[in-house]
DNA sequence: AGAATCATGTAAGTCGTTACATGATTTG
DNA sequence: CAAATCATGTAACGACTTACATGATTCT
């Protein structure tokens, strides 16, 4: 029920905004963190309007609404963003499909967990681009931006040195499995 | 789509199996990977049994259906493991609040990154523990199981040393927003 | 005038969760 | 015989995605 305390909170970040304008920032700001699509967006909208935490203040031209939160709103946006436990992702596909390795044989395990590294090298060489086009900015958004960029640089880091591990212990097991060759004295 | 990868890949494993026996291997073995209800299980094994990519191979007492991969089941399960690129989660509870820590004062904060960095290392001791008790294991599970611990243990490593240093950058900008006390000379 | 942008909404479908419902067999 | 375990299925609901549908305003 995510998706509920992201428009909260950008709303409590901008003081008013449009359904457009938020759905603008999920594409622009949020999109490695929390996406959004148009029609969830709206609708997760009205149903805020029903709960009355968001409130329409103003109605424009083309049928625009800006919408602000109420008391009640920045209420449960805090109790959300400070006393609610973040829920782990549990689910993770890369793992999934690790476990199920043993199936094939192991070059082509090999060749997995080297591609899950060459593709954590590439989204770490990503990210260290929006880095440098970060380091000008100013402000308290940029500090919390640097926050999780920072998390993105150290996980992207983490799951390539893993990976390059991991393809190191199936060749570790393969080669005492099947013995062929016997180490050199 | 990946439960319906995980049952053909266990059903590949095992040979053949219920969606009780399965049940236990998701809750047992899985569950920190790829979590699934009953509900969804029983479900899946339909729909799978309905596009012919698992058979039912025996019926036993108490309703019990024992089902197995049929050629096409195992086609299109070894085409998901190393031809379909695993899709990066997106979603980040954590981050998300990150983004929005500048709505509260510094020292709130804090606390949320502090808290974050405990339960990564809870969940790090955790970890730990299981590996403890896999020590003694054998066979080719022990392999794929162990690179998934490691994962774990590396990613709560990651997670603790960001949530701390990240306690630091806000303490750090604070006192260059607000410097109510200069440093001493 | 036509294209781009601003702006909102709904419908159909998948995946996942919680809860409801039922009954057979084994074990203490 | 009562409780635990084995075993399957369905219903209702929430979150998310893709696609459909429409129209106003601004820019070139």
């Amino acid at each position: 029920m995510s998706l509920r305390h992201a428009a909260l909170g950008l709303l409590a970040l901008r003081g008013e905004a449009s359904g457009y304008d938020l759905l603008g920032i999920f594409n622009e700001s949020l999109d490695h963190v929390w996406p959004a699509t148009q029609s969830q967006l709206y609708t997760e909208l009205g149903k805020l309007t029903d709960a009355e935490l968001v409130r329409v203040v103003a109605e424009g031209g083309r049928g625009r609404k800006a919408y602000a939160v109420t008391e009640a709103g920045r209420k449960e946006f805090e109790h959300w963003l400070l006393e609610e436990p973040p829920t782990t992702n549990r689910r993770n596909d890369t793992l999934l499909r690790v476990f199920f390795l043993g199936l094939v044989p192991t070059e082509q395990g090999r060749e997995f967990l080297l591609g899950r590294a060459a593709a954590a090298a590439e989204m770490h060489d990503r990210l260290r681009d929006v880095e440098g086009s970060l380091t000008d900015e100013q402000g308290p958004l940029a500090v919390h931006g640097r926050i999780a960029l920072e998390w993105g640089l150290r996980y992207s880091t983490m799951q390539n040195e893993w990976a390059r591990w991991a393809a190191q212990q199936l060749d570790a097991a393969e080669s005492s499995d099947v013995p062929s060759a016997p180490p050199a004295p």
